[in-house]
DNA sequence: AGTTGGCACTCGCGAAGATCGAGTGCCAGG
DNA sequence: CCTGGCACTCGATCTTCGCGAGTGCCAACT
């Protein structure tokens, strides 16, 4: 079949493109691939393809580039998942298995993520919404002064402090205390906010129960505290240095990029186009809602439990990248994150 | 005198060459600055200035550069401290003030820092050595299973898990609770651990009280968030984009830039050469340890308390820099920072 | 002594031209 | 439908060359 050849030199032309970062002429591409034909017939195919819109010529006389829409189909259909050197899995576990905390365990993956892929990673925090409530605490640091603390069931620990106008009993603070152990611990947060609201004593209630200021301040505290959109976006970026490979194209890829890296909400839309856990998603190009990220792709996929994903992880880099390793990177680091945060 | 106009013909080429990139010749000079001699006095003075070091020519009859002892020159005897606008200052103080919390009043630093002075910022979170302990709580998740956390007058909460092999009864955790808050309570670090360190039974008692393994684990655990490094290293980066603006020097100057910046223990060293707080330090070119960094410098200062400085902030930029600019903006978010975390 | 105008000289930069060759498109023959 | 051959295109690279900013030096002036 022509079809299938000319598929064969589409992947082909990527292959060597990624490679060598130039342009592809049908001499080298012969040579290089076993491909069983000759350059002529190769040219004929390319002129197809281009017409087609899968590659182009930078100029008139000038090897072929994939287009956009050259790479996607590349990644949708030419690519078989390239499978993991021994060493680099070694690499994963080893650089995953010594972290202590939430915190060090997306530091490293975005390391790792970045060293694997030498672009550079993106990782987000796992979203508190679908997390559980593990504990809740509140100390008197004064019997006007109390400290609330929030455990949830991802590691995080948010703190809040709450000033109250009237002093609050002993009896009362065990009280509230326990109070709020049975209403929150191990609901959802959706539920735990619901059920919190409940206790909060009417206000319009003439005579109100001693420590209902109380009441009222510290679950306002939690609620705040769990849906708390800034922890939800937050994300760790790392292996900026790998943009230093791009060299040419600087104001026109780097500056937008690196702008992007800082503008975390960007990030975290780019991000969030990743389907659920498992499916490595790919954004080529200018197929995003950025025009000026037409030049960068994005590689990413959500991490987490199987029913629900947590949170995504991925790399951003030049359109011009290996997709196969790339993904199969993304996909290791995530499946290998998602593995030790079940563990803990 | 001539040794003053030398000074003043120095002076304008560092400000010339700041705000032109281009090499400063003695035409320009005389025309742009209210020097009251001719070109070729100015000529004369530049021969001077170049034999004793201060200035160069990148190639035979083309303006004069700066070296880096003619900035270091510029900047400790040439410079008057600029004051800020008020815009900028509004700016600040707007930008500040809405901080949240700790994690949030360095964030907005970091941000506003880059933006005053359109080079990548560098905020060090404060350090843990010299803050006290606010409070200490235990948490029985489950009879062996305590979660300890440790609350820092600097706002930071540290939170550890603790496994025991043998459950431990409601009133040994009580005991041991209380007896945690009277030793480290308000303590300096340093003091607590030694304090905590202390009341640890001595392992070769043979009759070991009820709850001494809970004892010295908890223990272990607070001495261990104590002193963890880990969050005495923690810094905040941001307007990595500014190095857009380098342009040209790319390899030579972003590539090993954008790496120290990810090396985080690099970065505090940079930071960490910085005076004590209210004293603007500035490094100048390859004056570091880091031949990488030959042509970037470093603007820092620590902040905090007048006694003693929590951390430092400051900012990487390239030699050529607006060093009076820079530092004034440097001074100024240090003293509001260390302001708002007075106030908190 | 210090300053100034004059003048010859240097040398990087940009424009213009010349050359080279990888790569193409097309065609005629297998 | 594939293939070898061939003329053609056009960007990249190198060379040349003139321009002019800037210098260094010197003799004259204050």
């Amino acid at each position: 079949m022509q079809e299938d050849r000319r598929l064969a030199v589409l992947r082909a032309i990527v292959e060597d493109y990624v490679s060598t970062e130039e342009p592809v002429g049908s001499k080298a591409l012969v040579e290089r691939h076993g491909l069983g034909v000759s350059p002529a017939t190769v040219r004929n195919d390319m002129a197809v393809l281009e017409e087609e819109g899968y590659i182009t010529q930078p100029h008139t006389s000038a090897g072929r580039v994939p287009t956009d829409k050259g790479y996607r189909m590349f990644v949708d259909r030419l690519t078989t998942v390239k499978p993991l050197s021994s060493a680099e899995k070694r690499a994963i576990s080893s650089f995953l298995d010594g972290a202590v905390d939430l915190d060090d365990v997306v530091q490293r993956s975005v390391r790792l993520l970045s060293q694997l892929t030498r672009q550079v990673a993106v990782v987000q925090y796992p979203t508190l919404s679908s997390s559980t409530v593990r504990h809740v605490e509140i100390v008197a640091l004064a019997p006007e002064r109390l400290l609330v603390v929030l455990i949830l069931s991802t590691g995080r620990v948010e703190q809040r402090l709450v000033e109250l106008t009237t002093p609050l009993a002993d009896d009362d603070l065990a009280a509230l205390r326990s109070r709020l152990l049975l209403v929150a611990t191990g609901q959802r947060i959706a539920d735990a906010v619901a059920g919190l609201r409940a206790i909060v004593p009417d206000e319009q209630s003439p005579a109100a129960p001693p420590g209902a200021e109380a009441t009222a301040a510290v679950v306002e505290a939690l609620c705040e505290a769990m849906s708390d959109h800034r922890s939800d976006h937050r994300v760790a970026v790392g292996g900026a240095a790998n943009l230093a490979r791009y060299g040419d194209s600087f104001d026109s890829a780097v500056r937008p990029l690196l702008e992007a890296l800082e503008e975390h909400v960007v990030l975290l839309k780019l991000l969030g186009e990743a389907g659920s856990s498992g499916m490595v998603t790919v954004r080529i190009g200018a197929e995003g809602p950025y025009e000026e990220l037409s030049s960068t792709s994005v590689v990413s996929t959500g991490y987490g439990p199987e029913d629900q994903s947590l949170a995504a992880l991925g790399i951003v880099g030049p359109t011009r990248m290996d997709y196969p390793g790339t993904m199969a990177a993304v996909r290791a680091v995530a499946r290998y994150v998602t593995r030790i945060l079940d563990e803990a």
